[in-house]
RNA sequence: GCCCGGUUAGCUCAGUUGGUUAGAGCGUCUGGCUUACAUCCAGGAUGUCGGGGGUUCGAGUCCCUCACCGGGCACCA
């Protein structure tokens, strides 16, 4: 047990937050350990790729989800939260192939082994910065199950998941319209192409009509690929050019006979309606040449340089070429006219350079499949969202999913299972490296060089780290997992693709809820970035503010569904509640003399032995509200409720007004009573503490390990539970009439400029039935109103020095050695007037309408009959105080 | 083009199923170092809840519509 008189009077995060989460660790309070009586309840982190350091998305993350364990675990579940990282594909290599150029290297003067090596060597030391970073934030996951996506276990998940969508017909290899990033050099799935609206041209440019004088216009965003046209197209029903369908024209510079087709998807509107088909280097018309039996030429390949089949352009850079196609063309004056044009770029997703859609032999997953039944389990709610609306996203994408590009030509990942054979030329795939060819038992095989998308793996993540495809125990009792925490720009990418996994290999949704958090932004809701230079680093806010602090303010700014406009100032506002905690700590801590555990039983006896005060009463029906509400809100991840809630019961209330009563009989002479009050204040304290652990776990066991506790930690104790039996409506509504009448004194004295420091007397008249409440609180009274004295009278006596008040209690007037100024009275009671009256008015149009008294419930018309009467008795006794101080 | 958010006090935002005349933090003003806390205490001020219409006894909350600001998806020849 510490000295209290030891504590320090301001609370050091930093010293305190070093202490306890090695202890919690060593103590085995993170692990899970399945244990049949009580229930399962599971969280697989989101991996954090091994690229980088930890940013405020990942603090705000891990927050929300080591809040939902903590509560969770104290809660009497048994948690799993398993944490791990991404090897994260095309960024890691990225990264590393970044810091190798700075020692003027590529990847290719290592070679793939020597390159893999270098990069697993950066994995090691990434990955531990990045989660012992994690773990300043408190984070209490299960380490001991900590998984990579590309470590022994997950990669024979990953081999095992894609011999069997092979075998089941999901996983094809076919020559496809990619994106394609030159820059990567490797092809990318749809999803991390990012569209950026760019000022381009069009250029209209005349393709001779075989066979006459004639031309057609063509408008192109993209002149270079018409090196690669096969055709060009209108739209059937389009009868400027239906003379033409069917014939030919020549491609300019190629000088190549190329048809004109009619197909459907020509927009007769935009440009000349006619449009050059490049089956090789554009979406739409790879769909069209396929329709139409179109040959593709490919005249932009791989390094983003014209081929060959771009004849006397072969070499030139694509954008080279393009100058110089329209420089051609214009020499030949076949460019009719040029517009400007503003449209999409695609860019890609790492490097921002725009990608190349070209023709290329992948891998894919058939995804439609796949994606039917997820729509099902959701709709079926087998798994819901929060907020619910971005099931409506997820719909959407789902129902228009296309298939799944997941080869990648990169070094760094899952190489694919795949074996050509050298002399069939046929594909084995298998799940460990085969001896012979399947086909023709050759034993000349030769792996596949692509590896997957790092999504692939990601894919299986809620599986496949519990020791797919082995049956093991984790799985059985942790599969499905209980909540996903992630954020909105991943829902694609990833928890669409966990969900399409889940079902088909585990039978089961991956997790039972998806709750989405928002983005991290600065205090002006503009996105962080290095660019605009308001990034804000968690490590050195941690550092400054502690980290109890930071976890609180992510948690109240946390509204489902909303990006978080991350302040600064009001992390200070929440430091300064972590010091107002610590003091209250302190305070309790300096008064106690025979520091015991408090039990529920002992409160009881005292509650039933009617030995509380007012106070004491009320407090503990106001906790029974909180502990309920508190879990209610943490039930639906409305933690920023919840949290709110907290914070003002802890301050404004246990704080500003429990304490405040306490400390009278703490420097009261009755030990008994301060005995009795210590207990209370403790057992409140400890509930406190207990209630705001998930959220600011370290300050409150720094508190509870000051309390007797014989060193078991707050992390393990039992979150509060309500007991109805304290639920007190009598205290509230007597506490709330205190408030009041202590409140409106204080607003007397302010407003009349009275000292805040001296000591005057007060006379109190109330009704009958009052009287004795009121005398049983006038000591109370006293010392919140710093008061010397508190009488209650029959009749206020009406003379000059007086400083008159009303509330619904009881009528005060303040007892003045001075004459004062009435006119402060005189303002203030003219103003409470002003609002009474408009009260009983309001109020009065609401009763004497009949629909409002024929239509509304009974118990609100009863309510606001009552509020009625309240407000006329109100208004009469500030109009008698009013006329009283006209009238010396 | 389709879809989803948002628009509430000077600022940043809460406000679950419609029911007291709308709240918080910060900021601001007044006064206090009252021995837990000046990272504090007491008190004050501030809002046509984006515009318009509708449903209802009753709308910040539901419906329609318009405007503006975000975001996503598709298209972008």
């Amino acid at each position: 047990m510490t000295d209290a008189k030891s504590i320090p009077k301001a609370y050091d995060p930093v010293a305190v937050e070093k202490k306890w989460y090695g202890w919690w660790e060593e103590q085995g309070f993170f692990r899970a350990k399945i244990d049949a009586d009580k229930s399962p309840y599971s969280i697989v982190l989101p991996p954090p790729n091994v690229t980088g350091s930890l940013h405020m998305g990942h603090a705000l993350n891990i927050t929300l989800q080591d809040l939902i364990t903590r509560w969770r675990r104290m809660q009497g579940f048994d948690v799993l939260w398993l944490p791990g990282t991404d090897h994260a594909g095309i960024a890691t290599q990225n990264v590393v192939e970044r810091r190798l150029a700075e020692e003027g290297k590529k990847r290719t003067d290592l070679g793939r082994e020597q390159f893999e090596k270098v990069v697993w060597e950066w994995k090691e030391q990434a990955e531990s910065s990045i989660l012992n970073q994690a773990r300043r934030l408190g984070c209490s996951c299960d380490w001991s199950r900590k998984r990579f996506t590309l470590d022994e276990g997950l990669s024979r998940a990953v081999r095992e998941v894609f011999v069997r969508l092979y075998q089941d017909d999901l996983i094809y290899r076919g020559e496809y319209l990619v994106n394609w990033c030159p820059r990567c050099t490797t092809a990318i799935s749809d999803l991390e192409v990012e569209y950026q609206p760019a000022q381009g041209k069009l250029w209209h440019i005349r393709y001779p009509v075989e066979g006459s004088d004639d031309w057609v216009v063509v408008a192109t965003t993209r002149p270079e690929t018409m090196l690669g046209d096969t055709a060009i197209a209108v739209h059937p029903d389009d009868e400027r050019y239906t003379h033409l369908v069917g014939g030919t024209v020549i491609l300019p510079l190629m000088n190549r006979k190329i048809p004109v087709i009619a197909d459907k998807f020509v927009d007769r509107d935009f440009g000349t309606g006619v449009v050059k088909v490049t089956p090789g280097h554009d979406p739409n018309d790879f769909e069209a040449g396929r329709r139409h039996q179109l040959p593709i030429v490919k005249v932009i390949g791989e390094d983003g340089k014209m081929t060959e089949e771009a004849g006397t352009y072969a070499g030139m850079d694509r954008y080279q070429a393009r100058e110089k196609v329209v420089a051609d063309l214009e020499d030949q004056e076949l460019i009719e006219q040029i517009e400007e044009h503003l449209h999409n770029i695609g860019q890609c997703q790492r490097c921002e350079t725009v990608i190349e859609p070209l023709v290329s032999e992948q891998w894919f997953v058939k995804a439609k499949p796949l994606a039917e039944v997820t729509v099902e389990a959701v709709k079926a709610k087998r798994t819901v969202f929060v907020p619910a609306n971005y099931e409506r996203v997820y719909f959407e994408w789902m129902n228009n999913i296309h298939d799944w590009c997941i080869s990648r030509q990169l070094w760094w990942g899952h190489r694919i299972p795949a074996w050509y054979c050298g002399d069939c030329h046929q594909v084995t795939v298998a799940r460990d490296a085969p001896q012979n060819c399947e086909h023709c038992q050759s034993e000349s095989l030769e792996q596949e060089t692509d590896v997957l998308d790092t999504w692939f793996s990601s894919a299986l993540w809620p599986f496949s780290t519990m020791g797919w495809p082995d049956q093991t125990p984790d799985l059985e009792r942790y599969y499905p997992t209980s909540t996903l925490v992630t954020g909105f720009d991943i829902i694609f990418f990833w928890v669409a693709r966990m969900m399409m996994m889940g079902l088909r290999f585990m039978g089961d949704v991956p997790f039972r809820a998806v709750h989405i958090n928002g983005l991290v932004r600065d205090e002006k809701g503009q996105k962080m970035s290095k660019s605009r230079g308001n990034v804000i680093d968690p490590l050195q806010i941690m550092d400054e503010y502690g980290t109890d602090a930071m976890r609180f303010t992510l948690a109240i700014m946390a509204v489902p569904g909303t990006d978080i406009p991350f302040s600064i100032s009001r992390m200070a506002g929440y430091r300064a509640f972590c010091n107002k905690i610590w003091n209250a700590g302190r305070c309790l801590l300096l008064n106690l003399e025979d520091q015991k555990p408090v039990s529920k039983e002992e409160i009881n006896k005292l509650q039933e032995g009617d030995q509380l005060d007012l106070g004491e009463r009320w407090i503990l029906s106001r906790l029974q509200k909180v502990i309920s509400e508190t879990n209610d809100n943490l039930e639906k991840f409305r933690f920023h409720e919840a949290s709110n809630e907290l914070y003002h019961f802890f301050w404004h209330e246990f704080c500003d007004w429990f304490v405040e009563l306490a400390k009278m009989n703490f420097t009261g002479e009755d030990p008994e009573k301060k005995s009795k009050t210590c207990q209370v204040a403790i057992y409140i304290l400890e509930e406190n503490l207990k209630l705001l652990h998930p959220f600011i776990p370290f300050i409150t066991e720094e508190l509870w390990q000051q309390l007797p506790h014989s060193g078991d930690s707050l992390m393990v104790a039992p979150y509060p539970v309500v007991h109805p039996e304290w639920m007190d409506a009598e205290a509230e509504e007597q506490m709330e009439g205190f408030q009041e009448l202590v409140t409106s004194i204080r607003t007397s004295r302010s407003e009349n400029n009275i000292d805040p420091r001296s000591k005057i007397s007060v006379q109190l008249v109330c009704e009958q039935k009052s009287r004795s409440f009121l005398e049983s609180q006038c000591d109370q009274i006293k010392s919140l109103a710093h008061l010397s004295q508190v009488d209650l009278v029959p009749h206020l006596e009406a003379e000059g020095r007086r400083v008159q008040g009303v509330s619904k209690l009881a009528d005060f007037s303040l007892i003045l050695d001075e004459v004062v100024d009435v006119e402060a009275d005189r303002r203030r009671l003219i103003q409470q007037i002003g609002r009474g009256e408009d009260n009983v008015r309001y109020l009065q149009k609401q009763l004497e309408n009949s629909d409002f008294v024929n239509k509304a419930p009974e118990q609100v018309v009863a309510a606001t009959r009552e509020r009625h009467t309240e407000a006329v008795q109100q208004l009469e006794k500030l109009q008698e105080k009013l006329d009283g101080l006209t009238q010396p």
